[in-house]
RNA sequence: GGGCCGGUAGCUCAGUUGGUUAGAGCACACCCUUGAUAAGGGUGGGGUCGAAAGUUCGAGUCUUUCUCGGCCCA
């Protein structure tokens, strides 16, 4: 038996995916097509949704957050862009700052090469090349990620247009006032010999010198304080020469106790938190002691020190202050204040007007303020600071301490804090924290815990020092008067710069005289040149001025930034207090941050763990697809895991709903019909079809509503589940018996293929932003509306699709046919039954179910053969199953207890008899027509020569095939030409009718079709000649009807159709 | 060290204001099918919800502590 006799599902879409490599050529195919361009033009007017992208650094291959990041701003991109809205992405890259710097610097230490000598533009332009070196590696990287945006026009930091426009923004904080000129403890590298960011620091353990030292107390409040020595601690010994204050806490105890022990301390009294006396006497080895009195912290007030190092010329008064943030965590409730030595310290000694030097240089050696250690690198001198103490009578127990200390990124060297001169935004002098804060409220954030977050950031943080003393980066457009120490405040000025900068580039900053920047009204003599560069972060802050603002395809604010979660106090938090500092508001409406790439266990991903997985990894084995797979599931909201494994089992989903694809492709051959949605006549549809249309729809609600919230996994489990449950599961499962074979245009299964061709364009656009590659391999082979599905935009389905009834209805059938599969299950197991088909279902029902299963053919439900239904009130519902007995139908497979009456499986039967005979059929043909031949001739000659009567002759008369017989001696032995031509026309429109015939079962119909009309020719003929004589006389006699000709032709192409089709198995659908 | 977030079947995720035997898909096992076939269908096993304590008639859901992980900050 051929398979040709049933419509089996027949297509070009291959099963297996082969991602590696099909995806690139299918981004040949969007390069070809200017993908980027249509879209534009695709969504010209349109509402705009601009997601900003946040550059990433332009430095070293991307990683699996990188990754990440891209493909979530894609799908996000591409979700609004078949919306209908005008879904514009420009990539950019941030690129100045000091890993690109430490990078060429690399490079001259391996080719001997001295920083110093290299004249600083053409150490810029090193770094220029490399930053641009890596955009372009990080372009194709990105784009094999299959994401969509403005390759060709990217922006960056360090493009002449964002250099000119940094300046700018500058210019207005400047001219505001809230950018000022402070010394401040920053956080400084003496190696690198900069001030770093916070993103630039990163803690690591650090063995530190821990000291106890002492200050003697010179004057207090509280009589019995006085010549107490007050004991700090601290795991910084060296800051010691720059102390200025001491901090208690107010509502701590405290204690004054009597060191009974020999040595520098014996039988003086010392002061210390009473919570930290245990540990203190612990770490201090003191053995013997008394207390002498117990006190609270407030009775500190206004009680003044000496420095440790009076004696050496510190002649110093060290008040005591209060503060909150002394704890009784560690040391010994006292704390030292190196006001230019730590933030705190700073904040409390400017709160008492205490100021901050420059103690330290950038080097790390004291200055010339520091009497004993100037010249001296801190890092060498706690050795000094413990033996001076020690000299001094000031130290009560030293040691050390491994703890978390903040280390540089880059060199990993210890951090110090040092003051320096750098300059600041404030964050209060102009209000920009209440500004930010509102602006935070005004923004959405997905998820929202992102907000708190921010939040809690800009509440607490100090001003913003945007200085570095490094040269890749924009330069700081400042001068000073040498005379009076003001800043130059001039719009014209800054413009000029900024001017200068858009021709140029900042490099002339370095290079050229100042007064080409000062312009006519100022002299260059008079001012001095800032060779400090803009921290990058005010750089990345800003790109919402010189991209969003500056280009005509964008628009200010963005609809959304999108980064991850670290981007709080990155990216996120720069950007929103540049732009309200220069416009008071947020330059987003939408904030959505996404957790971090871990392993599979949970762990942060690093090469000592060799846990690390390269997105390129992925897309050669996997391909891009799955990747984008990993990111639609995972909830972004947390960290998201990724393992091998992990993206095996989401390639098993990939394969799940790459068969639903090939499914409807294959039932439909391939051809995809658009269909018009409010066209359907929705009510002459099976209930089947209506109750999917209504699973659609639903589908489709939930759909949009996740894509409202960017909650992307709970819509990618929606659409998968879809394709298991709803699609392979039932209704495919189900309708295969009427796909295969009910004839073609049966309406049960007309109506189907309109299900199938509304499944598939719904499919293909819900997966299109996330599975970007398949759904184009597909819709580039069956569809010619537009080059890319991506010019596509999302259904609307009317809402007559909605029945709420009817899904009710099927909800309960669907439990019912989970019944019976249980019951068919059982039989399964017991061997009883193998296919579902064999089984014969008998359900004992309630009579409530009788409105459920109405019009409800339960055997189609279940796939069996056979269901019978019988009520009964006391139970709810029982099911049976048995083996069908019966007769297997050959074609539909059903098990029935006559023949099979279906359409198709009586036409499909009678072609399969004849062809079970093909031999005997065709010998018969054969034959038939041999006989024909020599009958005719005989006749002839017997006529000619006897003129017997034929009249009687009934095997001349009833055979059709002698009739074929004869039309084919008639065509070629007759001179009648003029017939024959018209008869030739005759054939000829036949055989076109037949080729405009598209399948095989028209052809079958056609074929019986001729012969039926043949046959009503020769029936004519017999009347109007009287009989089969007449016929024979005119053959005979070479009088050739034209009807009777026709007619023969009809019966002889009719059956010759028929052969071919069904025998030889000529089959235009093939 | 501090702040924030999180830990539900092997995996990815649901779990509504605390309320009946904690759900889904995938994976797994077994069976069927061989007309979606390097596919498809059916059935089934599997978690006590990171740990402990507490509140409550009742907790995955509230509180506390601990633990593990992540991010940020010091």
């Amino acid at each position: 038996m051929t398979k040709s006799q049933i419509n089996l599902p027949k297509t070009t879409f291959s099963m297996k995916a082969n991602l590696p490599v099909k995806e690139p050529e299918i981004l040949k195919i969007w390069e070809k097509i200017n993908l980027y361009k249509e879209l534009r033009k695709s969504r010209e007017g349109e509402e705009k949704f601009v997601l900003h992208d946040g550059p990433p650094y332009a430095n070293g291959n991307i990683h699996m957050g990188t990754a990440l990041n891209k493909i979530l701003k894609d799908i996000i991109v591409r979700f609004h862009q078949m919306s209908g809205q005008d879904s514009v992405y420009v990539p950019g890259w941030d690129c100045h700052g000091l890993p690109i710097e430490w990078k060429i610097e690399e490079q001259y230490k391996k080719n001997k090469k001295n920083k110093n000598e290299i004249p600083v533009i053409e150490f810029r332009k090193e770094c220029r090349t490399f930053a641009e070196k890596w955009i372009e590696i990080h372009k194709s990287q990105f784009k094999r990620l299959g994401v969509v945006g403005d390759w060709e026009n990217y922006y960056s930091t360090m493009s002449y247009e964002a250099e000119a426009q940094i300046v700018r923004e500058l210019g207005k904080f400047l001219k505001e006032g809230s950018l000022y000129r402070g010394f401040k403890p920053v956080l400084w590298s003496t190696v690198e010999k900069t001030a770093l960011a916070d993103a630039e620091v990163e803690y690591q353990d650090h063995k530190s010198d821990t000291i106890y030292a002492s200050f003697l107390i010179k004057s207090s409040l509280l009589k019995e304080l006085n010549n107490c020595h007050v004991i700090i601690w601290t795991t910084t010994p060296w800051t010691i020469p720059a102390n200025k204050a001491l901090a208690y806490n107010e509502n701590l105890d405290y204690l004054i106790i009597k060191i009974l022990d020999d040595g520098d301390f014996k039988d003086q009294k010392i002061v210390i938190a009473e919570a930290l006396l245990e540990s203190v006497i612990k770490d201090c080895k003191i053995e013997k002691f008394t207390k002498i009195q117990k006190f609270k912290g407030k009775e500190f007030k206004n009680t003044i020190c000496q420095h440790p190092f009076f004696d050496l010329g510190y002649k110093l008064d060290i008040p005591m202050l209060e503060a909150r943030f002394v704890t009784t965590e560690q040391g010994t409730g006292i704390v030292h204040c190196a006001p230019s030595h730590g933030p705190d310290d700073f904040n409390l000694c400017l709160k008492n007007g205490i100021k901050a030097i420059e103690t330290v240089d950038g080097d790390g050696k004291y200055t010339k303020v520091v009497p004993l250690f100037e010249g001296m690198h801190i890092f060498k001198s706690n050795t000094l600071v413990i033996e001076k103490l020690k000299e001094q009578k000031k130290l009560l127990s030293n040691g050390q301490l491994i703890h978390s200390y903040p280390h540089s990124w880059r060199s990993k060297a210890p951090l110090v804090h040092r003051a320096t001169p750098q300059w600041f935004i404030s964050m209060d002098s102009h209000n920009l924290r209440k500004k930010a804060l509102k602006a935070i409220d005004e923004t959405s954030f997905y998820p929202s815990k992102g907000k708190e977050r921010l939040r809690s950031m800009i509440e607490t943080r100090p001003d913003w020092c945007v200085s570095r003393q490094r040269v890749w980066g924009v330069p700081l457009p400042i001068f000073v008067n040498k005379k009076n120490n003001e800043i130059l405040i001039d719009d014209k000025v800054f413009e000029n710069i900024a001017n200068i900068y858009e021709k140029e580039g900042s490099d002339c900053w370095f290079s050229d005289d100042p007064q080409k920047f000062l312009g006519n009204n100022y002299r260059a003599d008079d001012y001095e040149k800032l060779s400090d560069i803009v921290e990058v972060w005010f750089d990345s802050g800003s790109t919402h001025s010189f991209v969003l603002e500056k280009r005509e395809d964008l628009k200010w604010p963005a609809s959304m930034y999108l980064e991850g979660s670290d981007q709080h106090r990155g990216w996120f938090h720069s950007s929103l207090l540049e732009s309200c500092g220069t416009r008071g508001r947020a330059p987003f409406e939408s904030i959505l941050s996404h957790g971090f790439v871990v392993d599979g266990k949970g762990f942060k991903m690093s090469k000592s763990l060799g846990n690390v997985i390269a997105p390129d990894d992925i897309l050669k084995k996997y391909g891009a697809d799955i990747l984008r797979i990993w990111v639609a599931s995972s909830n972004y909201a947390e960290d998201l895991r990724i393992d091998y494994s992990i993206l095996d089992q989401h390639s098993e989903s990939y394969r799940k709903i790459r068969n639903t694809f090939r499914y409807l492709l294959g039932n439909l051959n391939d051809k995809f019909e658009n269909i018009d949605l409010e066209k359907i006549n929705y009510d002459n549809l099976p209930e089947l079809e209506k109750f999917m249309l209504n699973r659609v729809y639903s589908l489709n609600e939930k759909f949009n509503e996740y894509f409202k919230i960017y909650d992307f996994h709970n819509l990618y489990k929606e659409l998968l589940n879809f394709c298991t449950v709803d699609l392979s599961a039932f209704y495919f499962d189900i309708r295969k018996d009427t796909l295969y074979c009910d004839p073609l245009n049966s309406n049960k299964r007309k109506s189907c293929i309109i299900i199938l061709n509304i499944l598939l364009n719904s499919l293909l656009k819900w997966f299109a932003p996330i599975l970007t590659f398949t759904t184009e391999e597909i819709y580039q082979l069956v569809s010619k509306k537009y080059k890319s599905i991506h010019l596509e935009k999302f259904q609307i389905y009317p809402k007559k699709f909605k029945d709420e009834k009817l899904e009710k209805k099927w909800l309960e059938l669907i439990k019912l046919r989970n019944t019976c599969n249980v019951s068919i299950e059982e039989k399964r197991a017991n061997k009883v039954i193998g296919s579902s088909l064999e089984a014969e279902l008998n359900l004992k029902l309630n009579s409530s179910y009788k409105k459920v299963i109405s019009n409800i053919d339960l055997a189609e439900l279940c796939i069996t053969s056979k269901a019978e239904v019988t009520y009964d009130d006391k139970i709810d519902v029982i099911v049976s199953t048995k083996k069908s007995l019966g007769e297997k139908c050959s074609i539909c497979w059903k098990i029935k207890d006559d023949p099979c009456t279906r359409n198709n499986c009586g036409l499909q039967k009678m072609i399969n008899s004849l062809k079970k005979n093909f031999i005997i059929n065709f010998l018969f043909v054969f034959t038939i027509f041999f006989l024909d031949r020599i009958t005719k001739l005989y006749v002839i000659n017997f006529n000619e020569n006897y003129g017997v009567d034929l009249i009687n002759s009934k095997f001349l008369n009833i055979s059709l095939i002698w009739n074929q017989g004869i039309a084919f001696g008639l065509f070629s032995f007759n001179e009648k030409y003029f017939y024959n031509i018209l008869t030739f026309i005759i054939l000829i429109v036949i055989l076109i009718i037949l080729f405009m015939i598209k399948n095989s079962e028209g052809l079958k119909k056609y074929s019986l079709l001729m012969i039926f009309g043949g046959a009503l020719g020769n029936l004519y003929d017999r009347i109007v000649f009287s009989a089969v004589p007449d016929f024979i006389d005119i053959h005979i006699n070479n009088f050739h009807w034209f009807i009777f000709n026709v007619a023969d032709i009809f019966i002889t192409l009719g059956v010759l159709i028929m052969i071919m089709t069904e025998f030889i198995g000529i089959d235009k659908n093939k």
